[in-house]
DNA sequence: ATGATTGTTCGTAAATTTACGAACAAAAGT
DNA sequence: ACTTTTGTTCGTAAATTTACGAACAATCAT
């Protein structure tokens, strides 16, 4: 019934749903990378619920996590980043 | 801890995250606007379950419907349909 | 008045989301 | 080896979302 475009929208709408997510891609997406511990800092949510959200953002594609030990790096997934942003220019401009 | 544009951009996105949703916009977007019962022959739920995604759009602002008795003539909140365009054009240029 | 059309609201159920603390895992430092 | 640091995963609970059919309300046509 759907297309891909609009399922890929969708989802890419759907992480961007929560003021968390909102303001970690904000993050993100200003100063390249950070720790979740950064985040945790500063948020008002446990670390858990944190990492959920990450999570959230890392199976949506728009965020990737590398292993910089003890901690993880997270940065903004590029291309799909890039993606999301194509997709939600298109769907205003129809 | 969330400023206002934050939070506003988190709704709207949270409006745009299921891809019913995307699909009304899209075609309310497209010809000025349309009845419900235009969208329900199209689209493969239950008229109830459309009523209350097209409620979800409304209560974010996002559409809004016009009695024309006996139907209802849904179009695109232009002012805020607008606001979201912003909101998100900003959020990708940061 | 009666019946047909249109779409919402109600009641309900299943799935998902959001949130927390506690427990756990991995690696670094001591 | 042991402790500390970092962040995830687990278990759980409450709230929200998604979905349906049935009942309802409002208007139009007969």
């Amino acid at each position: 019934m759907f297309n891909e475009q609009q399922t890929k929208l969708a989802r890419y709408a759907k992480a961007l749903g929560h003021p968390v997510r909102i303001y970690v891609l904000q993050t993100l997406a200003k100063q390249t990378c950070c720790y979740s511990g950064d985040l945790s800092e500063v948020l008002p949510i446990a670390k858990s619920t944190l990492s959920q959200h990450l999570k959230e953002l890392k199976e949506a594609g728009l965020i990737q996590g590398e292993i910089e030990a003890p901690r993880i790096k997270y940065c903004i997934n590029k291309a799909n980043w890039a993606e999301a942003q194509d997709l939600l220019k298109a769907f205003f401009e129809d």
